[in-house]
DNA sequence: TTGTGTTTTATTGCCTCC
DNA sequence: GGAGGCAATAAAACACAA
């Protein structure tokens, strides 16, 4: 006999009638239902009526075995009888049951009872029981619905990781060649203009200095350097040597027989040159846009640091997205 | 046959609701 | 405070490989 929270249950198939022993009122009313006394001829119609082939085997649960008052008697004084599991037949109504509403109400479980010939107490504890079984299935069932959602979504992003990958390379190749084009395009044009004009905006030594105090450009590329640019044929004004070859688009060869030319402009446009930087304090303003832009080819590419900046970002941010299984 | 893992039945203790 | 639900757990029943 067990004892819990006011409770007291009896052992799988014993009933104690005592009703000192029974503090739930609907337990006693189920046990006294339950009991042969009352339910002693309790027959399965009402579950035939319902599913319509039910087996005649007598349930091992029910009480419709001969028990007399002395066997309950018996009951008390030897062990209760071990636990018997529900018949198929039984547990096929139950279910049915229990598919069409998985609470119980205590007039239902009374009638499932006597469908069944089982007491009450079983048929509560079955239900409950099942209740659990399904929130487990159903724990299962959502655990496996995240699981599949997780791992499409996965998919998803590795197949976006490579078209990105894709893309970057894209871009890099393309940019690469748009350098080249770009480059080409602009020997073909300094040297149409600066031969044909004559036309100079100012002394390569002035252009190299702005690019040096310049805000755009971090670090001059090393091919590229002032000192590189200066270091022969310069004199001690910083003057470049009209012999020497100086190229500030790095190894740009079609350049090379004007630059003689170039670095021989009016030193007047450079004076006005600087009291504009004076003003604006600008340094790039006052070089032609294709010099920047071949200063910053050789190490950073065609960006200006903005638009470097967010290049990099843009980049760096996607691959910064943490990816892990969640349920590690 | 037996050891072991799984399933089913039942108990216990706690909690919420009325 | 009683009724009933639920989670945790015990224990019997069952399945199955060795």
């Amino acid at each position: 006999m067990m004892m819990s929270g006011g409770r007291m249950y009896g052992g799988p198939n014993v009933l104690v009638m005592g009703n000192e022993n029974i503090s739930r009122s609907a337990d006693a009313l189920e046990a006294l239902l339950s009991s042969p006394v009352f339910n002693g001829s309790r027959s399965v119609a009402n579950l035939e009526e319902v599913i319509g082939n039910v087996s005649k085997r007598p349930f091992y649960n029910s009480f419709d075995q001969e028990e007399t008052g002395d066997e309950d008697l018996d009951d008390c004084i030897h062990p209760p009888e071990k636990k018997r599991r529900l018949t198929a037949d039984q547990v096929q109504f139950l279910e049915r049951s229990f598919e069409i509403e998985n609470k119980l109400e205590p007039e239902r479980k009374i009638q499932l009872a006597k469908d069944l010939g089982l007491q009450p107490r079983q048929v509560a504890v079955w239900f409950q029981n099942r209740r659990a079984r399904w929130k487990t299935k159903q724990l299962e069932r959502d655990y496996d619905i995240l699981k599949s959602r997780y791992e499409n979504l996965r998919v998803d992003y590795d197949s976006l990781l490579k078209e990105k990958d894709k893309l970057r390379a894209e871009v890099t190749f393309l940019t690469g060649k748009l350098h080249s084009k770009d480059c080409d395009l602009e020997a073909q044009t300094k040297d149409s203009e600066y031969v044909d004009k004559k036309v100079f905006p100012q002394p390569a030594s002035q252009c190299v200095e702005k690019f040096e105090r310049g805000t755009s450009i971090k670090d001059t590329p090393p091919s590229c350097k002032h000192e590189d640019l200066l270091s022969s044929g310069t004199d001690s004004s910083g003057v470049l040597d009209e012999d020497s070859p100086h190229h500030v688009d790095c190894g740009h060869s079609s350049l090379d027989h004007v630059n003689s030319h170039l670095f021989e402009a009016d030193q007047s446009d450079l004076s006005h040159a600087d009291e504009e930087e004076e003003e604006e304090g600008m340094s790039e303003k006052l070089l032609p846009q294709t010099y920047t832009y071949h200063l910053l080819k050789v190490e950073d590419g065609p960006y200006p640091d903005a638009s470097i900046a967010s290049y990099n970002e843009m980049f760096a941010m996607e691959d910064q997205v943490p990816l892990g299984p969640w349920w590690d």
